[in-house]
DNA sequence: GTAGGGTATGACCTAAGGGGAGAGTCAAGA
DNA sequence: TCTTGACTCTCCCCTTAGGTCATACCCTAC
């Protein structure tokens, strides 16, 4: 026990077996022991730098940089940390204006189609139609006539259940293992305020099912990327103890 | 005019010349003409067939894929984007999970600095610092003695101030090149009223700042980024009209 | 004792280019 | 007209982080 072969650690680690050879070769990941077979051997130890490894790749580092962060031993971690974190949210960044963009170019897809698809709207008597499209034109401008408002809404109502999801994903990952545990609580009553204000009060049937998920989020929201940032954290800490 | 050499258009579009050597020769991008020197010269609509190759890049889309995208007249442009969007936004959800972890590391390591550095506090009385302590303990737990409420305290700042860029982002995305402009202001409106409820109407210097900037930021804040983006757009109307 | 699965090593392959060599091309200034 | 410097061509090898064989050994269970 405590023994993992490369295949069990491989499967342990979501990698394959080709991965954990290669970092055997250029010395990032070497296993404790090898068997009279050359079978290779991995402890509980190299399990956790495999840990540490594997969050330095997910943040794009070559291999090359985390080998000489992780037997640098002045190495400064809290400051990579910022590096890290600054890094990853340029890159939401990025993701966010990408979003927009698609999102944008949606807008007018759909417009254009509804646009189209006029042909659709024969059944409306002609009266009425035309009452509706030229209310629709005065408020939205000529060439987008209907669903525009409706297209917005969904827009609108989208772009705070993701804000909403961010908030609780960040409140998740405080969360897990926090040790000011009544601070969190205070964190997400306040929340809660801010969402009840986000949703004006008047709370709709979609707004109010994300309240719910947010209640049991950190109850049910339990993900294998959840056991990853445990292992992560234990990793760090074994790290900065030693 | 109307003419750019590799390196004219490789400066234009943020690549190497390398790249748009390779992109001809796997066919993703041909030169609209070859000189009698066979230097490459690519017009108007390869550009646009660019600016889509670095969209769909962007998205990590492998070239091959992206080259039975673009040469498919029956490619499902509305579907496909709504796939990109997915995806994009699960990947921000793995950034934030990340995030998550190093601010929790970082508090971690933050909370152990301090501890390790409890000799500099031997100027304060010692009656006085145990009544601290005391305090502290209590709020907290065992352990997180000082520096928690002020840690705890920047990162809910920090995690605002997030919120709001992200929320200035989409707008600016929103923003540009929009038919319904007043529909837009109105969104502005809700959402400069959203962020005074979130600074709960005492507005500190820092929440001030980052709502002036949310002011001008549609006119301020023009990257390289959003003159991509206008061109993806150019680009994508330009597909859907052939 | 043999079948089925795990393992080791080596060799070749991949994507998306980077970098350089050697040679041709173009435009401007002396 | 000649030259110089910038630009371009094609060809070829190199890179990263592995994937995919091929061949051979190892181990255990029936």
């Amino acid at each position: 026990m405590d023994n993992y072969s490369v295949k069990k650690l491989a499967q342990l680690a979501g990698v394959s077996v080709r991965t954990l050879h290669l970092y055997d070769k250029i010395g990032l990941l070497k296993p404790s022991v090898r068997t009279e077979a050359r079978y290779r051997l991995y402890g509980k130890k190299e399990l956790l730098r495999l840990q540490q490894i594997l969050f330095y790749r997910e943040l794009d580092f070559p291999l090359k940089d985390i080998l000489d962060i992780l037997d640098d031993p002045a190495f400064d971690l809290e400051q990579a940390l910022e590096g890290h974190k600054k890094a990853l949210l340029a890159r939401k960044e990025r993701i966010n204006t990408l979003v927009g963009t698609i999102e944008k170019t949606l807008v007018t897809l759909k417009n254009k189609t509804m646009l189209q698809a006029e042909d659709l709207y024969q059944g409306i008597p002609k009266e009425k139609m035309a009452a509706y499209r030229k209310e629709a034109a005065a408020k939205w401008g000529e060439g987008s006539v209907l669903a525009m408002e409706d297209t917005f809404r969904s827009l609108e109502i989208e772009a705070i259940q993701t804000e909403l999801k961010d908030i609780t994903a960040r409140l998740t990952a405080l969360m897990s293992g926090d040790p000011a545990g009544s601070e969190v609580q205070q964190c997400i009553a306040r929340r809660y305020q801010i969402i009840l204000q986000l949703t004006g009060g008047k709370v709709e049937p979609h707004k109010l099912e994300y309240l719910r998920k947010m209640g049991e989020l950190h109850e049910v929201d339990v993900l294998p990327d959840r056991e990853l940032a445990l292992f992560i954290r234990e990793a760090t800490d074994h790290y900065l103890k030693k």
